[in-house]
DNA sequence: GATACCTATGCAATCGAATGTTTTATGAAA
DNA sequence: TTTCATAAAACATTCGATTGCATAGGTATC
């Protein structure tokens, strides 16, 4: 079994007595080459299955036509649709994509941004992992004026292209649902107060509470690092050790919202009369749980693909330094685990 | 912004006051290299951030250290953890990993595999798609010599290294846990037969009820194509329009099966007494959808480490035609949904 | 001191495509 | 027929690392 020998353009120049960088032109569709060669170029290179050694082009030409994702996670509903929408703008354009996982730890992250650089990536959507503060790992690629655009969990640090959503916002409304639903002690499981998403429907959830003269507790404020099922259940049980514990709950993701109600229905606490429970991020989850977990739902092939198109953008315009934010619309989501009134 | 000059061996060369094939080596601990030029290269290599052009060396020894990853959809548990273990293998051996999604749809397949091959991939780890039942757009990598591996979703057809589970095995487990809980009637929601896991866990349902000397009915066996929650809520439907419905389903995925569930609760059949139900893959879900769906479990982290490692153990061998399939322990995991001894 | 021999290094070609700069046809105008 | 403009194609270099072969310099051997 020996390996067919692979056409390069040199083989179609020499079967059709031309040069080899008639046939690159020819291919190409350049002015300089005549209708009746860039025919027949074109056909022989057909019927020979003539494919570019697109490694070639890239070191020659010093652009790998690829653009580099890291995301924490590609196991989260969130997360795989976000990767779809990349998917999408970049095979529309000619792209192909690298994706990489950080499994949200910050050497990971930095390997992954080491490997993605060294492979000469295009351009760059990233979605920061939890654990990560600095930012150095990623100034390669600014400072060598790679696209670099970041996606949901960002920075403003590195003065990049943003795509996100409003979260304090949505935190906001989240929390206003709750207060809507006759909620008067409401808690918050909270993220990593350093990653922006979690810090925003944070802000929102204070936000809420001000606007309708709600006394803040700190008591009913749990940040955790890693909002996993795990952590959900930790949550649930302070919350529910305390004396006075919480009538509604806002957690910053479904997982968490999850384990809350695991919680709830283990220990006979009835959702949504005692307690009412929202998510983040409308897993297909919130429709298996019962009772079904109201949420806020996010545009996620959306964000992924206008990442990946602003990633596009930019690198024909290395020379503008002007950096976008691009704010996109959530929307609330209401089920039974916060629906006390049926008419609601 | 201008770009900072890429390092390359010539720079390091110059610098030096050697050539730049003298660098090279010095660099890979060439044996012909003397200890303080290797340590003076090396060095500088470090000191200027020096980063090897992936490209030209890929070009040049014809070899990309890349793995191509074929699968149907990464949002999915089982996919997920294949991948890590891809992911791991791979890095373990100084590999990147690249992967692309077929959305379960052949075209997409047919694609993916053209750029996998034109991005000249070391190697190719496939999981099939749901429509894919021919494979000419495979043969272009066992023909080159270029390693291909399937996972779980496999053909035998290109003669290539697989890494399964026993299907077979598995669908007989699951079947014969329905039997002696108790039931009596026993129906399989089955996938696509063409695919073979799905051809195999009916078989080994076959085998279970023959076993048992259970008559089998065709009216209890309903193959659907894509194995949703629609696809499983319409084979539940149909289940109980019959005169006699069933008192158990072996469903060929969790998917399926937490439709049933929906279905039952809907209609107020009871789980498990009335309707024993039992899944395939274990995803988190089964712990969420209540009852707790009993199912089959997969170890899907090793199994994506194993067809990566044998991708890589391929390469070094490729005068070796005998091709190997590794078969992997699944587990039976019993929860509510078919616990109807609360001892068993 | 001539020879063989080894170590450490340099030279130059190579991988395949892209591209700036000639060079060669082709045809029109003078 | 000569001149010039233009279209079409060839030439030669480049991208950065790798590698077979050649060679310079030193040491050991007889």
């Amino acid at each position: 079994m020996t390996k067919k020998k692979e056409i390069t353009i040199y083989d179609l120049a020499e079967e059709l007595h031309l040069s080899a960088s008639t046939v690159s032109r020819a291919l190409k569709d350049h002015y300089s080459i005549g209708k009746k060669t860039k025919d027949a170029v074109k056909k022989l290179a057909l019927q020979k299955h003539y494919r570019p050694n697109t490694l070639a082009a890239s070191l020659r030409s010093n652009k790998t036509n690829t653009i580099g994702v890291i995301i924490p996670l590609i196991n989260r509903p969130f997360i795989s649709s976000l990767i779809s929408g990349i998917e999408m703008a970049a095979k529309q354009a000619g792209y192909n994509v690298i994706i990489s996982q950080s499994h949200d730890e910050y050497a990971n992250e930095v390997a992954n941004a080491a490997a993605l650089y060294a492979s000469r990536v295009s351009g760059l959507v990233v979605s920061l992992g939890m654990e990560t503060q600095n930012f150095d790992h990623l100034r390669q690629f600014t400072e060598n004026n790679i696209p670099l655009v970041f996606v949901d969990r960002v920075t403003k640090e590195l003065n990049t292209d943003l795509v996100v959503i409003d979260n304090v916002m949505a935190g906001f409304e989240a929390t206003k649902h709750l207060i809507d639903q006759g909620c008067k002690r409401i808690a918050h499981i909270a993220g990593a107060q350093h990653r922006n998403i979690y810090k925003e429907r944070h802000e929102g959830y204070l936000d809420a509470l001000q606007k309708h003269n709600i006394p803040v507790d700190s008591n009913l404020i749990l940040p955790t690092n890693y909002l996993s099922l795990e952590d959900g259940y930790k949550c649930a049980e302070k919350l529910f050790q305390l004396d006075n514990p919480p009538d509604g709950i806002f957690c910053a993701n479904d997982t968490t919202a999850i384990s809350v109600i695991q919680f709830a229905k283990k220990k006979g606490i009835k959702i949504p009369e005692e307690l009412a429970v929202i998510g983040f991020n409308n897993d297909p989850l919130c429709e298996i749980i019962e009772p079904h977990l109201s949420t806020i739902a996010h545009p996620g092939v959306d964000m992924g693909r206008l990442a990946a198109q602003q990633v596009l953008k930019k690198k024909d315009q290395s020379d503008i330094e002007r950096s976008e934010t691009i704010v996109l619309k959530t929307s609330l989501i209401v089920r039974e685990s916060t629906r006390r009134n049926p008419l609601s």
